[in-house]
DNA sequence: TGTTGTGATAGCCATGCGTTATGGACGTCC
DNA sequence: GGACGTCCATAACGCATGGCTATCACAACA
């Protein structure tokens, strides 16, 4: 039914020596290991495959027949043993770059520039990840790095370079009571305490310690915070929050996506600043990856 | 370096499923023995074939680079198998027939027609053997049935039909005393007597008992004759004869191969008539070649 | 007549590739 | 929420495959 490669090889090899012992040397087997093969082949075909006189190997007709058949298997696996190793090149210098959100402050432009006066061959890739996935990609290989929001779950399987602090603020409906409190506040801001009895849109619960710290859960003391939905994406908050459902915290740089229509971001006193952090798995030691590890350590200490 | 035929059909198979349970169902093996093998191939190759998620099987870019090549493999390999097949139904109807002459005497087309008319996909094909070969070919098996002179060495090996019976001429240079001898004789004869001090053209000494007979050995009692020189066919025994080399004894149906420019032939008195058979090896029970000694049988006992 | 060249055979061992049994991670259903 | 079904991986094991070395059989040749 089927046939291994190797047996069209040294088909093709004894056809073109038409000698056992030559054949098996250029092949690196011994002759009887050659000669077994070659009667294995031929009892698997029903036919014999050469005419062994006493002085002289000839195809049979046969052979003559599986001959060309042969040296074009031969050569298709060559092309498809070379389209692999393509791929794997690619695949190579493929750097998926996950993000729940596009992480903006130019962080991209720099980092790619860095990456590829590096290493002119690397292909960086975005990839969207949903937000339940609070490793961007990470987790399941599908990101070789990722933008990530600290804390991380299972920290010691990454390794990161923070590449920006920035304070929180909190997305509101246009008409919210607080939105008034903040336009009087002499900064312009609320104070997380006033904020204690809202309805929070959270992260899914898979989203782990990164859904407790976007409710600022180290900021409540023992109050649990009132859940008003779930969201996974930039469109459902803003969806959600310009429909009543709640409120919710977001990065200052990250308020663009979430502010328009209905929706207003005012900053908050009283909660921690969030990290946005460059992240890769420990054990991925690839040169682009910690290439751009690299470039993000340096992008985070370096002009800013 | 090489794959097996199998591994590349089971790629193949998972590819179109992917899913390993049923792929391996379609294969008729166990889901461990169809998951071994990928990973053994994905070993081979250096790099990952599919993504298996907890809950799906789906193609790397490795993979979806492999699938075409695969098929194509397989789909060759089909082709190759035919190939051979054909080849092979080829050679079963086949049927060689060797001669070292024609044998004339309307023996082809006679045993052609029933060969035909019992199978009639078979193919006879004709050729011409060195007459140092008293077997035409049966011994080496390059013929499949032969038209021999008796008597044939190794005899056990073979089956014949005796097809023709006729008397021995002597093939002789015009100029030749013994051609005015039986010019003068009442029968246009010589006596075998009058050919001891002949030197003879004698057959390759390969050629064994029929040598002998060729040379009348039996017919001269103690006397060894003289050799005039070694013929292995038609065209160098005139010429040897034309040359004067020595005479030749001939079956009375063959002279006319040897009997033009100055070469006669005549009959002669005191030896044994030839017998012309057909024959094929006794261990060859292909009902074509039965076929065409059955007919041969036929063809002797039959109207003549 | 011994030497050389060639393919086939024998005996041995490591590996290949199949099997069944079982494990572990998810879903789904009652 | 516990039992069950689905799906891929692993373990343990046995027969077949495919390699090796040593040796034979035979023809050609010197």
């Amino acid at each position: 039914m089927d046939v291994h490669g190797r047996d069209l090889r040294y088909f093709a090899t004894v056809a073109e020596e038409l000698n056992f012992t030559r054949a098996a040397e250029r092949l690196f087997v011994s002759q009887p290991a050659l000669s077994k093969q070659i009667r294995m082949l031929e009892k698997q075909l029903g036919t014999s495959l050469f005419h062994r006189d006493r002085r002289s190997v000839r195809l049979t007709a046969t052979g003559e027949a599986l001959l060309p058949h042969a040296r074009e298997l031969l050569a298709s696996w060559q092309a498809a043993q070379a389209a692999v190793e393509d791929a794997k090149a690619a695949e190579r210098h493929t750097l998926v770059i996950g993000m729940s959100t596009s992480p903006g402050r130019g962080l991209l432009p720099a980092l790619r520039a860095r990456l590829v006066s590096l290493y002119p061959d690397a292909r960086p890739v975005l990839r969207q990840v949903n937000w339940a996935d609070p490793s961007a990609g990470l987790a399941d290989g599908s990101s070789d790095v990722a933008f990530v929001w600290l804390p991380l779950p299972d920290d010691e399987r990454y390794r990161y370079a923070i590449v920006a602090e920035e304070p929180r603020v909190v997305a509101l409906p246009y008409g919210h009571p607080l939105a008034a409190r903040a336009a009087a506040d002499h900064e312009g801001a609320v104070d997380f305490a006033d904020l204690l009895d809202e309805p929070f849109l959270a992260l899914p619960p898979e989203a782990g310690p990164l859904r407790d710290y976007w409710l600022a859960l180290d900021s409540r003391g023992d109050r649990t915070p009132r859940i008003g939905g779930v969201v996974a994406s930039a469109e459902e908050t803003h969806e959600a929050i310009a429909n009543g459902q709640g409120v919710a915290l977001l990065a200052a740089g990250n308020a663009s996506l979430v502010v328009r229509d209905e929706v207003i971001a005012v900053p908050v006193r009283g909660v921690s600043p969030s990290r946005l952090a460059v992240a890769a798995r420990t054990d991925d030691e690839r040169p682009t990856v910690l290439a751009y590890l690299a470039a993000a350590e340096r992008v985070a200490t370096g002009p800013s």
